[in-house]
DNA sequence: TGGAGGCTACCGATCGATCGGTAGGCAAGT
DNA sequence: ACTTGCCTACCGATCGATCGGTAGCCTCCA
């Protein structure tokens, strides 16, 4: 189906297209833009996709893939709910500079997408949101949890972690293993009694 | 410089794009859409407006100025720093709730606008967060606080607080009375000691 | 061994549609 | 008479997407 040459050039459009996108939205990115970015035509681009939207959803997708096996799969060995989430937070955030935290910033672009494409990304999403709850609910049933909400608190926990990628700036001092404890102190004591 | 029904159509005209803009993105709203949805044409939608861009300027702007007016004046007489923080995030959840919850989602599409423009909001923002940070050394202050960052600490509890209008949803049953207090509690539960 | 056929990865040119924005006029209120 | 508020009609630029075409490589068969 394709060369390795192409295959590399294949990921290199899709890199280039989140990277841009991230800056400057899905709307505000051009595919001219995108094309000049990867050293192309519009009409060569147009080789590697479908369309911008169809783009758009696979960025997505690969990236919510890439969430579930680096940070879903790892942790599912991790009997004790607290430690578990512990490490799904701290697996998290080191995804986030592992990636550029790019990804996080996509998926409000989510809206440009066909109704039954949003739904699949919607439905991923919330399948990761349930690993948090579970870990909530095993923490409540050992009685270890705040009395909160658990749906509420899973979506607070995760703007926490996502949030980094819209306020974070380099050139602030903080450091990425700094940030991976002070996000996993903040939540767990949060979520923890005492 | 206006009548009173003028001025009315112009703030229906900023309305509106606000609106807009929060479902399609700033790029993804084009004029002709504004201006069909404030039942105008193009060119008459032009005597309110500058530009597209100064037009989200001002939109921002108004946010933050609200947010100050809402949030930060009427907090001033309060004394006790974990009351003025419990506060804060009550009136701040109360006032996304109040506002149909879009001004929150705007923020990141200040990237469209000019260098000048964009650092006048971002220093809104820096302004906000400072009064979070006030709060929270106050508390440290009184030997409250947990061990943690007060910077990376005060940008974590805006981001559950703004991150609410990227995940509520009105039918799932979730009020906001009950928004309000999970908020409150999960972020004082967060850096209070014990 | 060489040539036919097919495939990948691109190009220049161009499509119709839409973009943000404007010139100039007209009607109504003050 | 002048401003406010809006209109019709239009601009150049850019949008996403597609057209026919091709250079270079690989495979297979005589």
């Amino acid at each position: 189906m394709a060369t390795p040459e192409g295959q590399a050039r294949n990921e290199e459009v899709f890199r280039t297209a989140a990277s841009l996108m991230v800056q400057r939205g899905y709307a505000g990115t051009s595919m001219g833009d995108l094309a000049k970015a990867v050293g192309m035509t519009k009409a060569g681009l147009y080789h590697h996709i479908n369309s911008k939207q169809d783009m758009l959803f696979q960025i997505l997708h690969h990236a919510m893939e890439g969430l579930e096996r680096e940070v879903i799969e790892p942790v599912k060995g991790i009997s004790d709910p607290e430690e578990r989430l512990r490490e799904m937070i701290r697996l998290h955030v080191r995804g986030l500079f592992a990636h550029g935290l790019e990804f996080a910033l996509l998926f409000p672009e989510r809206r440009h997408l066909e109704p039954a494409q949003q739904k699949v990304i919607y439905q991923m999403v919330e399948d990761y949101l349930d690993q948090i709850r579970h870990a909530l609910r095993e923490l409540a049933d050992e009685g270890k949890f705040q009395d909160l909400d658990i749906n509420v608190t899973a979506s607070h926990i995760l703007q926490t972690i996502a949030g980094i990628a819209r306020w974070y700036k380099e050139d602030k001092g903080v450091t990425e293993d700094h940030l991976v404890e002070q996000t996993v102190n903040f939540n767990l004591s949060a979520i923890l009694k005492q």
